[in-house]
DNA sequence: ATCGTTGTCGATAACGTTTTCCAACGCTAA
DNA sequence: TTAGCGTTGGAAAACGTTATCGACAACGAT
């Protein structure tokens, strides 16, 4: 079945030189004649040797490989992902995908379990996207996207929350909107803390009392949020403006505003997070907060392909700009009340 | 830097037996006492140790990794991974991307080059998504989903685009249309084959005559499609409806009626092939064959993990069911000729 | 002639597992 | 007592690399 695979012993046999005399030719070590170096480089390429990676691995401690970890492929880990495979190509490192599969309960195991295969079995480091996990005392380095609360622990790669929140808050009161929602996202996460301070702020700042009845979870997700747009839009005092932590939200938001009759952008405003590809797509176009993911995706490999070779890094918080996109979703109130939905 | 690794040596010692006991014990061997075992597997938990999956396939020749071969991470390659991702977890098995990242031009290379490390070096096995490959003379076995045309050389998952394509054309066909377009998918792959064969034979059954300037070629691609779309659409004879071949053809063609302020469903019909998430969400929502293409991913890797473990396959040619699903950008023709935009 | 020096090359010990023996031991049966 | 047998544990050889170090030849300089 398995064809016999052809070894550096087979190489060295072949060209009539030594095991050690091929690994140094593959590898470009000095102290081989220009002759032999040829003679060598005829015989493999003659019988399409390859050297075992695993082999290699076993030996320098190295992998080449590096992992990413997903609690599921939603669109913004898809983006992140589409980043990574872009940064990755020629880098001479593989990318392995981990998964959880969307249930978070299986998350809690899941990304210890995986984290601790992280030195030296399989992977030379990971990326953690919207990581549960606040500090990992393994070997391997490890750089965390859209960060937990409070993870010093290991660099990061986020997106500027706090300015993209602010735009997002700040056009709705320029709209003229006073009773704007919050579709909060992940508690745990440091970006779904920071746009929902920044919201805070904003209706601080421009004299808006601040409501509690018009925050609710979403989670980032989108069947959460589909409950918790029904609450918010079917409650005694609808809203004007919505608020969405992140476009999965937003998007979720806008179907059960459809199936309500609640006309978006006439009877409420929508601004979401992330700019997804999605959102552009959605009727109505969504207006959001523009993250640049796969940049993020990028930076993050970048970054921790020079961690595990070691090298200086000079940023180990990388803060991207997020810039507001205004689209279909958004409009101006006119002050009129137009009451709950009846 | 790197902690110390724990390895299997340590284990032994400070259990006080000797490494083929400790290897017995992890991999479930007869041939150990019970006491013994308890002992052992206290030390385990007690260093925390885990067996380096390097040094494991270096001896077993396997590496319990399968690669997944993608041209680009568009939307279809997405939602494959998606299925791959779900059928692999739990298996024991982890997931590699290789993406090429969208020139097909580096394809040519790339497909080979990566296909060439299969046999032991990385991987047990792939999967290759829409592969520009028509056969592989590699070691570990190999998948293909969407195959190459005339690809009898491995195993294949696909959907009845027989099936799928005279759904779409004899919608369009009932629907009134005459003047049906084709924007054709990738020349080199089945699927865009059969999608235009019997699109071609819908229409002679239905008694229209086929016209060569109604065909033009998309590729699968965003990009190409735009322009193809644009020829189609601002010809001399402006089409009523238009098969895509798939769905991100047909979302770039409702992109350039739009610009081109030819309204769809009222001037243009068009239908799609996939029914990629995106295909929901745009304006208007997508007419298009419904492909279930997370299925056909976890079809694919479950194929392909059997074949690694050399389990009987019964069936190694996989076709999925195809769908229609009629949304918002088909509608009845009135056989009124409208001209060319003007 | 002797002595470094330089340039090539090869033997070999790792890396961390698994597996195939084989040895030792305690039994039971003759 | 001894032969035979089942049970348990260990020594050692792989798996395919790479790095270290020493051998050896050729050569110029003293």
């Amino acid at each position: 079945m398995h064809q016999p695979r052809v070894t550096i012993r087979d190489v060295a046999a072949q060209a009539g030189v030594s095991v050690a005399t091929v690994s140094k030719v593959i590898n470009q070590r000095y102290g081989v004649a220009a002759d032999t170096m040829a003679r060598v480089q005829a015989v493999i390429s003659d019988l399409g040797y390859e050297a075992s990676l695993v082999a290699q691995s076993l030996r320098n401690h190295r992998t080449n490989v590096i992992g990413i970890l997903v609690a599921d492929l939603e669109p913004f880990s898809t983006e992140l992902l589409k980043g990574a495979a872009d940064a990755i190509r020629g880098s001479g490192f593989e990318l392995v995908v981990y998964s959880a599969g969307g249930r978070p309960g299986d998350m809690v195991g899941w990304e210890q379990r995986y984290l601790s295969r992280l030195s030296g079995t399989l992977v030379d480091g990971a990326v953690l996207v919207t990581p549960t996990v606040v500090d990992v005392h393994y070997g391997a380095p490890v750089v965390a996207v859209d960060p937990h609360t409070g993870s010093s622990g290991f660099p990061t790669v986020d997106a500027d929350n706090l300015r993209g929140a602010r735009l997002a808050t700040e056009h709705l009161l320029s709209l003229g909107h006073r009773r704007i929602a919050l579709l909060a996202g992940r508690a745990d996460l440091e970006s779904a803390k920071q746009r929902e301070q920044v919201y805070r702020e904003a209706l601080a700042a421009a004299g808006v009392p601040f409501d509690e009845s018009l925050v609710r979870v979403g989670g980032y997700d989108a069947e959460l949020s589909r409950r918790a747009a029904l609450e918010l839009l079917t409650g005694p005092e609808r809203p004007s403006a919505v608020f969405a932590a992140n476009d999965v939200s937003a998007i979720a938001l806008l179907k059960v505003a459809q199936s309500l009759g609640v006309r978006v952008p006439e009877d409420l405003s929508v601004v979401g997070f992330d700019n997804i590809p999605e959102s552009a797509l959605c009727t109505p176009p969504l207006t959001t907060i523009d993250q640049p993911i796969r940049t993020m995706g990028e930076r993050a490999v970048e970054m921790l392909i020079q961690l595990i070779r070691g090298q200086p890094v000079e940023r180990t918080h990388l803060t991207l700009a997020t810039e507001l996109v205004v689209r279909g979703s958004t409009a101006r109130w006119d002050g009129a009340v137009r009451g709950t939905a009846a």
